[in-house]
DNA sequence: CGCGTTTACGTCGTTCGTAACGATA
DNA sequence: TATCGTTACGAACGACGTAAACGCG
């Protein structure tokens, strides 16, 4: 058994079982991939994965087993890299993060900014969370840091950190009945005219769902689409009433539209940032940390992502406090990792494995 | 990075820092260890040990943190040696079990005959639990099974199965003024006499300890063993009366020695199995968890390994109840594991790394 | 016939063991 | 001087890449 070899079985097992595909990932050469695959199976003793003819065509039940362990211990590896790149006080590296594009596109470019500002060689890249929840697991393989909304924080046991609340406004094309209500809007009032949405809002069980039926309404979602800038176009094109995060509207939306304040007739929602259990953050995951969520210290959030030690009670800024202030934490220069007897860089070796 | 780096550096760290111990101990060469060490360190960029002169002094704050990643590695796997082991039916092995003597000696017995008769190839390592609760870890690092007592189960979090329940019987020499008492014995009875027990009892916070306290008494323990057929001894010299478990108790203990019944005087005691977390169980442990825990099923233990879950709510039975029958439940033909295509064993390559 | 896996084979890099050296108590 | 770690070097093993063969749709 050998590194090279978990690696290789991962990366076939999360290229589909296409011997090829991992290769390509991998910059190795697919026979050799093959061969380790094989020297793997006579190794252990059973097979991994059942073939059909010559080309894997499902994993064994034995081989889930080992595909877990094997996770398991790359997720290690990698812990150990990154504590070395830390510690070599290397700046460098990736930082994925995967949002709502909501999150992606309103919230996080406020501290990238100044994140990308302090650590100039730090590449990151960005993805949405997709719509279908199956993928779900596969994709967040090599997320360093998600941020997430949720009304109250279900607890999957990953860490997380509560960065802001915000609440939904109603938006409406300018003319709408709404508009002219002369009184106080109710969730009856909403509950009469489509609605346009997020999935997530829109699926049955949804905090919101359940805000209506809590009234003995059922609200009709006529469309759905995780971008907020594609929901405003439905509303626009009259095909219902917009139910969209307060942090996708703005001035810039024109007069067309007209966003409708809901108060409390909604719970609130919390934005989150969710790391991945045992895994080691870098250091820059660290200060987009403190950057997203000011209010805890650096010792917080490591106690917190080390031993699970939950934050101090500090209940979340809401997004209208978050939009008014530029985040006026500047990172300081990061301080000196414990005393480490650090080689000169000019002997570190980038390693293979 | 290479698992061999990682085993490499674990062992000279439970080595106690000693690369030609470590070696000995691997079946390698002194000076291959060094180098894959220095191979490693180059590739963190910075060093895990303080060498002193040439001598590896201490680990440093860095290597503490790569150390643990890297037991966490090994840990898993070894998982997936034990899971290949288990799939090919394999039964051979060694089962490492740490006990005290108590129970190593009076307990376990019964039932690693029964075991040892399923699994003739397998081999059984049995050790004490040390005085010195600083060694408990290293020493538990190999660890398959361990078997405690305690008044109730504190949750470390391992998972742990109850066994049975046992108290605490009072030897007294023959002709013991405890002997001639005429009515119920009390705590104040017990307290006016010298004691001789297990550490575990002496200490101060011991359940035992507590039980006097409460009644604001200070026992007198003027000698501890671990073993009890020392306390004995030390009983049978006048040194003091003993305070030792039930099952250590025996009708050849010969007429110079008497028990007395105390009663509920003191908490009742219960037996526990306790297993490593996160480490996958081969087959003759779960078998040998059966044996000693009959009225647990192979679900209801396998899910507590693997899930966590909680096993069912049935009360252990009583040591007494344990000693009168002989372990009934013979171990089934072990049942096939889930449909494993595994490979005829003159294939199967006993693996290197 | 294209796609994907396996097998074969030559080359290269790496590891391992022996032996010698250096440093420390 | 004994003990322990490092360096040096030769031999052998193992991995990798190219090329070709095989199965399947």
């Amino acid at each position: 058994m050998t590194l090279v070899q978990l690696r290789y079985l991962i990366a076939v097992v999360d290229a589909n079982l296409n011997i090829t595909a991992a290769a390509a990932r991998l910059n190795a050469t697919q026979p050799g991939i093959s061969k380790q695959l094989k020297l793997l199976e006579d190794e252990l003793g059973f097979q991994v994965f059942v073939r059909k003819g010559k080309s894997l065509e499902r994993t064994t039940p034995a081989g889930v087993e080992v595909i877990d362990r094997a996770r398991s211990v790359l997720v290690e590896t990698d812990n150990i890299r990154s504590l070395a790149a830390d510690f070599q006080q290397q700046s460098d590296g990736e930082l994925h993060i995967i949002a709502t594009q909501t999150q992606a596109r309103l919230f996080l470019p406020r501290v990238l900014g100044v994140l990308k500002a302090q650590y100039p060689a730090l590449g990151i890249r960005q993805s949405y969370f997709s719509e279908n929840p199956a993928a779900a697991t596969s994709e967040s393989e090599s997320v360093d840091l998600s941020v997430v909304s949720a009304s109250e924080h279900e607890s999957v046991g990953s860490p997380a950190i509560p960065l802001y609340r915000w609440r939904r406004s109603l938006l409406v094309p300018a003319g709408h009945p709404l508009t002219r209500l002369g009184r106080a809007i109710t969730l009856a009032d909403i509950a009469e005219h489509p609605l346009v949405s997020y999935p997530s809002m829109a699926r049955a069980g949804s905090s919101v769902s359940r805000a209506f039926t809590l009234s003995s309404l059922t609200p009709r979602f006529v469309g759905t689409a995780q971008d907020p800038e594609l929901i405003k176009s439905y509303v626009r094109s009259g095909l219902g009433v917009g139910l969209i995060a307060e942090m996708a509207v703005s001035a810039s939306d024109g007069a067309d539209l007209v966003a409708i304040d809901i108060g409390d007739l909604l719970p609130t929602c919390t934005a989150w940032a969710v790391l991945r259990r045992d895994t080691v953050a870098r250091r820059y995951t660290l200060d987009l940390l403190r950057l997203l969520a000011p209010r805890y210290s650096l010792q917080d959030i490591s106690r917190l992502l080390r031993d699970g030690r939950p934050l101090p009670d500090r209940p979340a800024p809401w997004w209208s406090d978050v939009q008014a202030h530029e985040p006026v934490v500047p990172l300081h220069p990061t301080p000196a990792p414990s005393n480490v007897t650090a080689f000169p860089a000019a002997h570190v070796r980038r390693g293979g494995c």
